[in-house]
DNA sequence: CCCAAGCTGACACAAACCTGACACGGAGCA
DNA sequence: TGCTCCGTGTCAGGTTTGTGTCAGCTTGGG
């Protein structure tokens, strides 16, 4: 997937850069609108991530514009809280969706997933692994028929996992996508996350695996 | 959702089987059109998926029969490419949508939710859930007997909710689709009408539970 | 046997949530 | 215009509970 983030906030920017690049995306950033339409003129993306206040106008403009031209690339406005009211009218001008910040990553991923899953016919995601079944939805897991109820974080932890079962996720890389990049947590706290995951998956063939030194994967017992 | 699958081929039968239960319905199988009848005489279903070719006879027969008799439960019919010209005819017949094999489960589930809602967007259409009765024409919820009416407000908040059961929604997504653009109303009146609708679901099955730092679902306690 | 890495029960705190009371404003009416 | 009624959204405060840290423990590699 190609993303363009259209953001003057370098801080922000980076960070979702990586994130987004440790995805598996191609990111391209833009700091203004004037260098927005420079890439929008060159490159087809699959998504465009858009702050409303930038250096060289406001980023309505550019949904405007955008959606006049009739592109029909997906759009999910940063906005900043004070922006309340600006949420829904952004919703008007042709936007996906929005996303206030400061915003978890794992947050801004789902949202990305939704839209995307919207726009190519709204099939529903069940995740399944094993005997466990996750329903991003509902915010629920199943394990063999068992519902477990899983608190906020947990299952933002677990959503992670079981997008990519068996591949390992180191502790930092862990923080990095649960918390938000205004909040730094100590990497204890993932332990302690996946502590009470194991809890909740008592019984079930779908086990958090500790590589010593790694971090954590979900795998098949 | 109560699905009745008619279908002879065991192979795709299951496999359709499955992913239904998956995604919370509940699915009777008749192989056979004599077997169809025994359920719907026995059942009320909320979908139909009939298959054209049977053992013992067409599909086309028994649709005509579900419709002079005047039951309209939407029926979806599953038809193989050869039998093209059937397609057309069988709308005719009173189908609400077919569909061709072989199709993608989740193209399957597209269609279902889309003669759904086309449904719920016409004449009668009572939603049940549970123990209460929705009208969203007549204002009212009717919980094991006992009427209700809403208020506005709470009519279109409660309609969200039937509208997907189990389905947790976010305050901020039920402030907008609840409030109009120019209204800029804080996410604590919408745990105000949650609270309203709380109060008018007192005694029922049917709950709208909180799911902390997420949002609130209707769901069967 | 030692040290680093990982685990976990307990805890304190802040955010999230609930709710009774109230103020506002539009509709209907005299 | 003045009055009441009723639906509505906000507020304040009280309550619940999710969450991250800590301290002390266990485990495993070298």
């Amino acid at each position: 997937m190609r993303y363009l983030l259209v953001e003057d906030n370098d801080q922000l920017a980076n960070a979702v850069l990586d994130r987004l690049t440790l995805d598996g995306h191609v990111v391209d950033r833009a700091p203004d609108l004037g260098t927005a339409d420079d890439f929008i003129a060159t490159t087809e993306y699959d998504m465009i991530l858009l702050d409303i206040m930038l250096p060289d106008g406001d980023g309505r403009q550019f949904l405007q514009a955008h959606r006049t031209a009739q592109r029909n690339t997906p759009v999910i406005v940063l906005t900043a809280r004070s922006e309340v009211s600006d949420r829904v009218s952004v919703l008007d001008l042709g936007a996906d969706d929005y996303i206030v910040k400061p915003f978890d990553f794992s947050e801004l991923e789902a949202r990305c997933r939704a839209v995307q899953r919207r726009r190519s016919g709204g099939a529903s995601n069940l995740h399944k692994y094993g005997d466990v079944v996750f329903d991003p939805l509902a915010c629920t897991l199943t394990v063999n028929g068992r519902e477990v109820r899983l608190r906020n974080r947990e299952l933002r932890l677990f959503e992670i996992f079981i997008a990519a079962p068996d591949q390992v996720f180191s502790k930092s890389k862990l923080v990095d996508r649960l918390f938000s990049y205004d909040v730094d947590a100590s990497e204890n706290a993932i332990e302690v996350y996946v502590g009470r995951l194991r809890k909740h998956l008592e019984g079930a063939q779908a086990q958090i695996v500790t590589v010593r030194g790694l971090g954590y994967r979900l795998s098949l017992s």
